[in-house]
RNA sequence: GGUCUCGUGGCCGAGUGGCUAGGCAGUGGUCUGCAAAACCAUCUACAUCGGUUCGAAUCCGAUCGAGACCUCCA
């Protein structure tokens, strides 16, 4: 299969098209979770665009490395490089080990992943379990130049970095004078050469729970190293794309990239991606402000802002209904709109799989406007993993389906086609999208049950006995299961 | 304050220099014992003011408004 897929790549603010660097694998680097505590909503929106992503590369053909962080250490609070730890600090409130922390946070957004049907990374290294690859790292930085050790921390030298040639704030497009003369005076600062030097390694007090010993003393990296240098160890020095939020583009990956190049002397990464915000009431959710939803909330309906509970799969539709690097706001009314669309494509898909298909005479008109349609589709995916405007294809595919299901016309499409359309209609909304069907959750036995209410009703239905038959149809719609009248018989959907 | 992004119909959200996505909601039909679903038809748009152009919602400028980053955050 021939492969035109363009990407947007935030490092020069351009579409480009996608080769990677050794022809056929692609290697993707995703920012993970810091885990403090639960993933929240915002959080999920970043792994479950990047998710789609990394299907679609697969989709092609690619073969794919996803590996996609635990930051378990030397993430801090307030300030980058002067704040307290925030496994630490958390471990000291819950009262348990810092291990123990991460651990449950760990399980929990494994879980919540798990829900949003993401698929694991190939590779989910820690931050903890990468320390002597860290310390390598700015043992190579340190003898190439740019970083200095004082009082048992090393700094990266911001200022010898760009008076070399080297563009240090390009990716969040700061301005480099600004950076150098950065006024802010915290505390602890006098160590650097300069405020806008960064920690490579954090000299750690006696009274500091997670260290490590190092040629500079006993201590701790610094956050923006563990991804160099666990990208690095599992994708090479140079990535083909690097992903994550844009909250992260500025101080985070900046400094990736200056790390990776002062240390391997080549640019780390190839396609830089970014997935924007999830806001809530406007404003971004964020732990610090309180502005959050925790997935669980809205599985359980338990929270002030949603007047129902909904399911995973539908948040993660309503997700993909904007593209990932829009802003998306979060609302009551904007996901159960996207509910109902939702339930309409795995209605058509299950229409599509179950009928039976036999030929009549080729409708040359329909046929080609369904190659059409799906040829779509992969031209919106082609054009930076434009989901909305897939969804959109999708629904007209949709619309096809029932037009042809109610006229029982399916043997107008040629035999190729109708085989290609299902093919697609399941690739796309399963492994593209991501969207299992949730009939799946009912069994055999259940099924048979509702069977056999349906064969009563229908009885009672005959015998024009319309109390029961309603009756029953109510009943069943209070379990939510929805009974459907049609002309070739009775049908129902669990929602 | 600096840098950047955005402002689309009742709501959510794509897109684009000319042929007006899609979902939800509304209205009128078809079907049905009635519903539901589906289908058909239909109604609401491109913040404001200028400019470029044969033509702009799409490009440029100004204004107003919103947001993000500049400190930890996906």
């Amino acid at each position: 299969m021939i492969k035109n897929l363009f990407l947007y790549n935030s490092l020069i603010g351009e579409k480009v098209k996608f080769e990677p660097i050794a022809s056929n694998n692609v290697g993707i680097y995703v920012c993970g979770p810091t885990v403090y505590s639960e993933v929240h909503l915002g959080n999920c929106r970043t792994f479950i665009s990047f998710d789609v992503i990394v299907r679609y590369l697969k989709f092609l053909g690619y073969n794919v490395r996803y590996v996609r962080n635990i930051t378990d250490a030397g993430h801090l609070e307030n300030d980058a490089d002067f704040g307290e730890d925030k496994i630490s600090k958390k471990a000291k409130i819950e009262q348990l080990e810092p291990m123990e922390i991460v651990q449950k946070y760990t399980l929990d957004f494994h879980n919540v992943m798990s829900l949003f049907n993401t698929l694991p990374p190939s590779i989910e290294p820690t931050a903890t379990g990468h320390i002597i690859e860290q310390i390598e790292m700015i043992k190579s930085i340190i003898k190439n130049g740019y970083a200095y050790e004082v009082n048992g921390s090393v700094y990266f030298d911001v200022k010898k970095y760009i008076n070399d040639g080297y563009q240090y704030g390009k990716l969040s497009g700061r301005d480099i004078d600004e950076l150098i003369s950065g006024s802010r005076d915290l505390q602890g600062q006098q160590e650097k050469k300069n405020p806008s030097d960064f920690a490579l390694w954090k000299n750690a007090s006696k009274q500091h729970i997670m260290k490590w010993p190092s040629p500079w003393g006993t201590g701790f990296p610094g956050w923006h190293l563990e991804c160099s240098a666990m990208g690095a160890k599992y994708l090479g020095d140079q990535i083909d794309i690097h992903g994550g939020g844009m909250d992260l583009k500025f101080p985070h990956h900046e400094c990736e990239i200056a790390q990776g190049v002062s240390a391997n002397n080549v640019d780390p990464v190839k396609y830089w991606m970014h997935a924007n915000m999830l806001t809530l009431n406007g404003k971004r959710m964020s732990k610090s402000t309180g502005n959050t939803l925790l997935p669980e909330e809205i599985f359980s309906g338990e929270n002030e802002i949603l007047k129902k509970a909904f399911s995973p799969l539908v948040v993660r539709f309503f997700m993909l209904q904007a593209h990932y690097r829009s802003v998306l706001d979060f609302s009551s009314v904007a996901l159960s709109a996207s509910e109902k669309g939702f339930n309409k494509l795995m209605e058509a898909k299950k229409v599509l799989s179950n009928v039976k298909f036999v030929q009549k005479n080729i409708n040359t008109e329909l046929d080609s406007q369904i190659v059409n349609l799906i040829e779509a589709c992969y031209k919106h995916m082609n054009d930076d993993f434009n989901t909305p405007q897939t969804i959109a294809t999708l629904f007209e595919l949709v619309s096809i389906v029932n037009t042809c299901n109610n006229a029982n016309s399916f043997g107008e499409i040629s035999k190729e086609t109708f085989i290609y359309l299902q093919k697609t209609m399941n690739g796309f909304i399963l492994d593209v999208l991501g969207l299992d069907n949730l009939d799946s959750q009912s069994n055999d036995k259940s099924a048979q049950l509702v069977e056999l209410m349906l064969s009563i009703r229908n009885e009672a239905k005959n015998n024009k006995n319309y109390a029961l038959s309603d009756q029953i149809r109510n009943q069943l719609n209070e379990i939510g299961i929805t009974i459907k009248d049609g002309k070739e018989g009775t049908t129902y959907s669990i929602t």
